[in-house]
DNA sequence: CCCGGAATGCCCCCAAGGTCCAATAGCGCG
DNA sequence: CGCGCTATTGGACCTTGGGGGCATTCCGGG
């Protein structure tokens, strides 16, 4: 918002431990060097050019989406509910208690820390898939479904040894140690392994 | 919240084919019959006694958490906001165009539906577990950690071929025809296949 | 031509699962 | 107090499934 708000925020939230970055305006923060640990983005509804609501659809389509705390002086309720809906971990009206702010920023940085830790295993997993060749990808769809090594060789049109091969291969490639592994390693993609 | 106005939001969400029950006051509807489908609750945050934001924290504790949508004349950004994180569909202002309440009421019907159809599920599953002996749960847990027969053998201070018997009865208790299969029914059972 | 992916055959081992049978312990019921 | 039922355990035996090792063949690209 403006400069005298930014630097009493700042001194707030740096007094509570926090690591502070402030931006201008929306443009400012796009071009910024991505930040490595958990964080969080409190935003203003109100900026110069793109609004705070913009800013947040725009970060919705972004590979990591950020936990925003909307902060605004002028706010109404459709605004308000408008950014919860997309996701907004608190929305507060100026002027509030810094204890407010301060535990809305917790609930987005542990947010954040949550998601950062499911993303980074999600990505791992995924990883690790990209290294399966198209038919192991089969194998592993098929394996994961319970089907008998020997079901899975008639579905493919091969004999139940050469099955056994692939199977060796995805539990070495994914790091399963079990089936049972295999199948929440599996169920953790999505359902991204379906067919093809 | 007043006659007329409950019967014209009556008129308008009756034509657009649901069925509508109507409650003059928060203790009304908890006395009410449960509905049988998915439904959804159209809340006015000023009410007789219990108000709308008291009675969506009642619920939330409650088996099924019945979707809302806050209607109000009076709201402020505060209440808005309490009321999404609490996990409300919509938050509307009065006056406020029937195709936004139409739009949020679909919203909350199909949040419901899905709701509905996982709990189904969930309580599926938790009635064959309920079947389980003792000993059979625990061998149901350590079974979908990947371990086999012979190291659950050990763990439990068995032979293995009372593992067997135990396992091949889970398997049957709780109609998996694989490994896979059981391993999905305990991860929907969340974490209560713990240990005991 | 050599490499990786795919497919396969043979041999062997171990794990999983089923059959038949049997023993022991605890619990409710007449 | 036995009787029956369930839970738990265990043994012997056999079949089927999963998996490792090794070798071979075929094919499509660099």
């Amino acid at each position: 918002d403006d400069p005298s708000v930014r630097k009493s925020l700042t001194r707030v939230i740096s007094a509570a431990g926090y690591g502070v970055e402030v931006f201008a305006s929306a443009r400012e923060f796009l071009d910024r060097v991505p930040v490595s640990g958990p964080c969080c983005l409190v935003l203003d509804v109100r900026m110069p050019g793109v609004t705070g609501l913009d800013l947040q659809n725009t970060l919705a389509h972004a590979v990591h989406r950020i936990p925003i705390v909307f902060i605004t002086g002028h706010g109404d309720v459709a605004m308000s509910v408008t950014a919860m809906k997309a996701g907004a971990v608190d929305f507060l009206i100026k002027p509030f208690a810094s204890k407010d702010l301060l535990g809305a920023i917790q609930r987005a940085v542990d947010r954040d820390t949550r998601n950062l830790g499911t993303e980074a295993r999600t990505e791992d997993i995924q990883a690790r898939a990209r290294t399966l060749t198209p038919r192991e990808r089969q194998v592993f769809a098929l394996v994961v479904t319970g089907m008998l090594n020997k079901q899975i060789a008639a579905e493919l049109g091969v004999v139940e040894k050469t099955v056994k091969v692939h199977r060796a291969r995805v539990m070495d490639k994914m790091r399963a140690g079990s089936v049972a592994e295999l199948v929440r390693l599996a169920d953790g993609l999505g359902v991204i392994v379906t067919k093809a």
